[in-house]
DNA sequence: GCCGTGCCGTTGATAAATCAACATGTCGTT
DNA sequence: AACGACATGTTGATTTATCAACGGCACGGC
């Protein structure tokens, strides 16, 4: 029942480059919009996503900064189970696969090691 | 470059929608949609998505199918890379736990067996 | 002090999206 | 043939999103 986007196509940018930087002030949002408007325009966004509650502001230092007011872990998990349905239908190993596909997508021997572990961990539980 | 949506709320909808369908009549769209509008809406924004050139219709015996004009994976492989670049910095490795983690992804022997064997394949081929 | 510059918020005009009404056509049934 | 039930497409009205102009405020240099 939580799946209802109602956000515009600006608010979703916005929030997705949100999520990327963490805590940005307006002004960092705004370099990475495409086809950035003016800066007022940006921040009225900004004040529609602070009222709808998906943003929160909050000063950092002289400068006020957004973040998500959903913990990361769960828009990451909404974003990745969201994908996962749309795209794999529901395969987690097609996921995994077109994710190691992915140009930029090189494992360190660490990396390896460690995703190994979890996979263990994953088909253990799951008896 | 490619990274701009151009795509409004009620459009991505329906493409999420003919994604997770594959080929799909109008009615089966609506169906799918949250909170429905009526039966002409949803042709209005079919019509636009065709115009627009990210859906293709055709004929599959007498009823009329939308389905996607970028191919499969193409598409998977973008909205992966999307989430993996702006929920986890590009980290595989925190793409894969939280893919691992999530309620519905239960890993069979199997596909354990053959996701262990993409691992490998990916780090040698990083070699 | 006075001006410029950057940051912040609000308002209202414009552009775009969303939707339902309407029109058309096809098929099967009576 | 006349009707009803669908599937389809288009038009135009309404709602919503998007944006820039404007005004206020603080700070630093001149």
């Amino acid at each position: 029942m939580p799946d209802m986007p109602s956000l515009s196509r600006r608010e979703r940018e916005v929030m997705d480059i949100v999520h990327q930087l963490g805590k940005p002030t307006a002004g960092q949002i705004r370099e990475r919009m495409a086809d950035p408007p003016t800066d007022s325009a940006v921040r009225s966004v900004l004040r529609i996503l602070v009222e709808k509650g998906h943003l929160g502001k909050e000063y950092d230092g002289p400068r006020l900064v957004y973040s998500p007011r959903v913990p990361v872990v769960r828009a990451r998990r909404g974003a990745m189970r969201h994908v996962l349905r749309t795209f794999f239908g529901g395969s987690v190993e097609g996921a995994v696969a077109t994710l190691l596909a992915l140009e930029d997508s090189t494992l360190s021997p660490d990396e390896r090691e460690r995703i190994m572990a979890m996979i263990d961990e994953a088909s253990e539980e799951g008896r």
